[in-house]
DNA sequence: AAGACGAAAGTGGTTGA
DNA sequence: TCAACAACTTTCGTCTT
C-alpha cells in the first residue's frame, strides 16, 4: 500500500469550509479537507460486489466467492456445519426417525471442528488476537498478518512455555510495524494484560525464530495517526512529514525515539501553520513526555535552521 | 492562570571490556 | 558480569503570554 501519497477528489467540497481540496487516506479509508483537517467519509470502504444482480439466479450465476478465507479464524474460515433446519438437500422435511442421528451428528461436528489442544489454543489466541488488533485500530490485512505470524509461531512450538496473550500481543506489535501502522509497545501493552518489557521480549524471540528483519519504524509512520487523533490539518500532517525527511537526510534522527520526533515535528508544523496545539497534548497523544518533546523541538528547529517565530 | 522553558536527579536498557 | 552511557522521565522553579 502507498503512503503518503494523497488522491485529491475534486467532485466534493469540504462541509465546512468549502475548500475542494480533499485528501484521500488509504489507510484509514477516510476522506478529509487538506485545508481544515474535516474528516467527511470514514470507512466509505466498499465491501459489496464489483458486478450487479437483479434477481437470484443471477446472483448465484455472478458470484464467484464464497466466505472469504481468513487466517484470524481458526479453520481459516473453511469450515462446514450441518445446519439447524430439519431438512435434506432437496429441502424436505427429514423423517422423524432420523432426527436423533442428525442432532448426533451435528453434536459431533461441533465438536471435532475444534478439537485437541492446540486446536483450542489457538481459537483463543486467534479472537483474542482480534480483540486486541481492533483496539489497536489496525485494518484487516494488519490483522491477517499477524494472524499468519502466529499460526507459524505456533506451529514450530514457540509458544509453548510462554503466555498465549503475551504471544498474541507479540505478534500484533510485529505485524503493525512490518505493515508501516506502528503501534509502540504502551499501546499494544495497554490493550492485552501484558508488560511492555514482557512484550518487547517476545517480540525479539519471534523476530529471531521466524527470521524476521525490521528496521525501526519512521517517525513519519506515526504523524498521520496523532495528527487525526489531535485534529489537525492535512497541511501540518504533510508538513511534519517534510521535516521528518530532512532531519533524516541530516542525520538527526538515527537513536532517537520515532515516536518523541513525530511529536515535534508535528508541533513546529502545527505553530508554523498556525494550527497551535499545546505541547502537553502532543506529548499525551505521543505517549512521551513534555520534556522530551521540547529538546527533540529545539533540536530539530537548531540543526534544520527553522524559524518558529 | 496556562503554557513554555530548562536544570537536576532518577530510570531502564544497551554496550563494551 | 559490571560499569559507563545515551535517551527518556519526573519533578520543580522560573519566565512569558
Amino acid at each position: 500500500m502507498q503512503k503518503g501519497t494523497p488522491m485529491i477528489e475534486e467532485q466534493k467540497t469540504c462541509p465546512k469550509c468549502n475548500s475542494s481540496e480533499l485528501i484521500y487516506d488509504p489507510q484509514r479509508s477516510e476522506l478529509s479537507c487538506r485545508r481544515c483537517g474535516y474528516v467527511i467519509e470514514e470507512n466509505n470502504m466498499d465491501m459489496g460486489p464489483e458486478y450487479r444482480a437483479f434477481d437470484s439466479e443471477q446472483r448465484a450465476k455472478r458470484t464467484r466467492v464464497g466466505a472469504p478465507m481468513s487466517f484470524a479464524i481458526s479453520d481459516k474460515g473453511l469450515s462446514t456445519a450441518i445446519g439447524q433446519q430439519n431438512k435434506d438437500f432437496n429441502g424436505r422435511n427429514i423423517p422423524e426417525r432420523n432426527l436423533a442421528q442428525i442432532n448426533r451428528l451435528r453434536k459431533w461436528n461441533k465438536r471435532i471442528r475444534i478439537s485437541g489442544t492446540g486446536e483450542r489454543n489457538l481459537a483463543i489466541a486467534l479472537s483474542e488476537l482480534d480483540r486486541q488488533s481492533s483496539k489497536l485500530g489496525l485494518p484487516r490485512d494488519v490483522r491477517e498478518d499477524a494472524a499468519l505470524i502466529y499460526r507459524k509461531a505456533a506451529k514450530m512450538n514457540l509458544v509453548r512455555g510462554r503466555s498465549i496473550e503475551g504471544m498474541v500481543a507479540a505478534s500484533v506489535y510485529t505485524a503493525a510495524r512490518r505493515n508501516d501502522l506502528p503501534r509502540t509497545l504502551d499501546e499494544v501493552s495497554d490493550v492485552s494484560n501484558v508488560t511492555k518489557k514482557q512484550i518487547g521480549k517476545n517480540y525479539r524471540f519471534l523476530a529471531k525464530q521466524l527470521g524476521i528483519k525490521l528496521t525501526p519504524p519512521s517517525p513519519a509512520d506515526y504523524v498521520p495517526r496523532f495528527a487525526s487523533i489531535l485534529r489537525l490539518s492535512g497541511n501540518v500532517e504533510s508538513m511534519a512529514i517534510d521535516i521528518v525527511n530532512k532531519s533524516r537526510e541530516k542525520g538527526l534522527i538515527t537513536g532517537r525515539e520515532p515516536t518523541g520526533v513525530a511529536a515535534a515535528t508535528l508541533y513546529i508544523a502545527s505553530v508554523l501553520i498556525g494550527e497551535k496545539v499545546t505541547q502537553r497534548q502532543i506529548a499525551e497523544t505521543a505517549s512521551v513526555s513534555e520534556v522530551t518533546v521540547r529538546n527533540r523541538y529545539k533540536e530539530l528547529t537548531e540543526k534544520l535552521n527553522l524559524c518558529v517565530l
